[in-house]
DNA sequence: ATCGTTTTGACAACGGTTATCAATAAGCAT
DNA sequence: ATGCTTATTGATAACCGTTGTCAAAACGAT
């Protein structure tokens, strides 16, 4: 049986205080400045646990795994600052249809899909003119 | 300045021979069966090389990062078998403006996006029944 | 309070990737 | 061709995020 312990509780409480994806070394890092002494396992297995729940959406970024809270039961992709983190949920059904359809279209069955955006958003765009070229 | 190995061009045209996507360690697994005795930092280097030119495309599962040929210059995106990874290339205007709508529309600049579709090809479907349940 | 089972957490181990650095070889100039 | 400069190679070590280990702690039912 599932039982719930103040460490999970604590996990979900900062994700949800987080306002972009963080990571779980990240997220570990500022829970123990707030004074909260949990270890780092526990931070991954309870990441993994909301995620799996769909209470936490997740994405890889360069080799890492970045976590975020999300409204649970809802689908919904992202647009993402690669400077600041900034999340932007986004809903596109016109997106969810057309990667059903051209899963099926091909014979592919169980479709899952990934799709995010990434880009600087208007502050960062602001603070940082293109000095990268991507 | 940039310099011609008969290493990085091994690297290429086994990556042009593999069906799928392929790990840095299976490629150079496979290259190694081969008779081609190749280092895999240098594997490592060249699929890097490869995916910032736009010779191959890359993308991440699972914690380690998968590459595949590609036409260089046409921007597109992927239907992949979870079970064999057989890759079909899939082009998606709709979704390209989509994603550049969005993005501005929320004041982001420079957008990219990451779209892959998953799913179990005609012929897993086919093989293996759904005991998996997602 | 007691008990059985789950969870925790410090640390080791793991796996993919990158850095190191001496040895090699590509490409240019002569 | 020869030498020279410098990018590249490759064996290995280091790195870093993540997961396994396992004894100790604690949840929840009785």
């Amino acid at each position: 049986m599932k039982r719930n312990t103040w460490q999970r509780e604590a996990v979900r409480e900062a994700l949800e205080e987080s306002p972009g994806f963080v990571s779980a070394q990240g997220l570990h890092a500022t829970m123990k400045d707030a004074g909260s002494e949990v270890g780092l396992a526990t931070v991954y297995r309870a990441l993994a646990d909301l995620a799996t729940e769909g209470d936490a959406d997740s994405l890889q970024q360069e080799g890492e795994s970045l976590y975020r809270a999300c409204t649970p039961g809802s689908h919904h992709h992202h647009l993402i600052c690669r400077r600041c983190g900034t999340t932007v949920e986004i809903a596109a059904d016109a997106v969810e249809t057309w990667a059903r359809e051209v899963a099926t279209l091909h014979g592919f069955t169980q479709p899952h899909h990934v799709v995010d955006v990434f880009g600087y958003c208007a502050d960062c765009s602001r603070l940082a003119p293109a000095h990268r070229i991507l």
